[in-house]
DNA sequence: TTGTACTATACCCGATGATGATATAGATGG
DNA sequence: CCATCTATATCATCATCGGGTATAGTACAA
């Protein structure tokens, strides 16, 4: 079936928790508790999502396509049946990239009025 | 009189509205609608504070001692006696340059994991 | 001098997003 | 069997944001 989707620009500018998210999904799929501790890893600790932040931001994101639930586990080894799992869809990499995009100009636009320095 | 103020990463990360008018006031001071008017330039016209973003952020930027109302106009010429004039702290530079480094470590791990390309 | 379009500041209120606190329960290991 | 960690989830509350509206000074020309 297809799912019309609105143009990856209506929904920016992104929740910073949400664009976390995205990265943590990037590589690989993961469940709610490790997207937590990735996004600590990934940035030494200084984000730290908290449990309400984190699943609010997967419920978000479920409904506006941004992510999927699986299925099946992709780790057939694991024994925790809590566990659910979560992976980006194409349409949750186009809004990433937009995003992305809306960010880089804002800082570019930084570094020409002289606020930030050229080179960080 | 000296002001304790807290350190820069504990007001991030700052509102997308509130980063927009830092850059807008880094070249130099300007009046709210000014503001608005600069914004709406740099972005292309896809950034449009309302009224109501521009004057809530910039009360709470007040206080957080970010900018500051200047007490002379520094547009003599100006007949127009109901425009206020904000400049930027030296506090409010300090707390852009540290929400410049923190997206851009985000950005620098979307493109890590491969979610954005490298070249943007 | 009147009107009207634009500039400018300001606030109310509802929608959305962020977070601390709390609840529930399976997994793990001594 | 008990403590601790893992894991998901909701509630209540606060912050942010923006549409709409109000108020009023400015500019300019009919």
């Amino acid at each position: 079936m297809k799912v019309e989707y609105p143009s990856p620009d209506s929904l920016l500018p992104l929740p910073a928790a949400t664009f976390h998210i995205l990265v943590a999904l990037a590589d690989r799929d993961r469940h709610g508790y490790s997207i937590m501790q990735d996004v600590a890893a990934r940035t030494s600790g200084k984000v730290q999502l908290s449990a309400a932040t984190l699943y609010s931001s997967i419920r978000r994101m479920l409904e506006q396509g941004l992510v999927e639930e699986l299925r099946d586990s992709p780790d057939p080894d694991s024994q925790d049946q809590r566990r659910r799992y979560y992976g980006l869809t194409a349409f949750g990499r186009k809004v990433a990239a937009a995003e992305a995009q809306r960010l880089t100009a804002m800082l570019s636009q930084a570094r020409e009025t002289g606020l930030i320095p050229k080179k960080i």
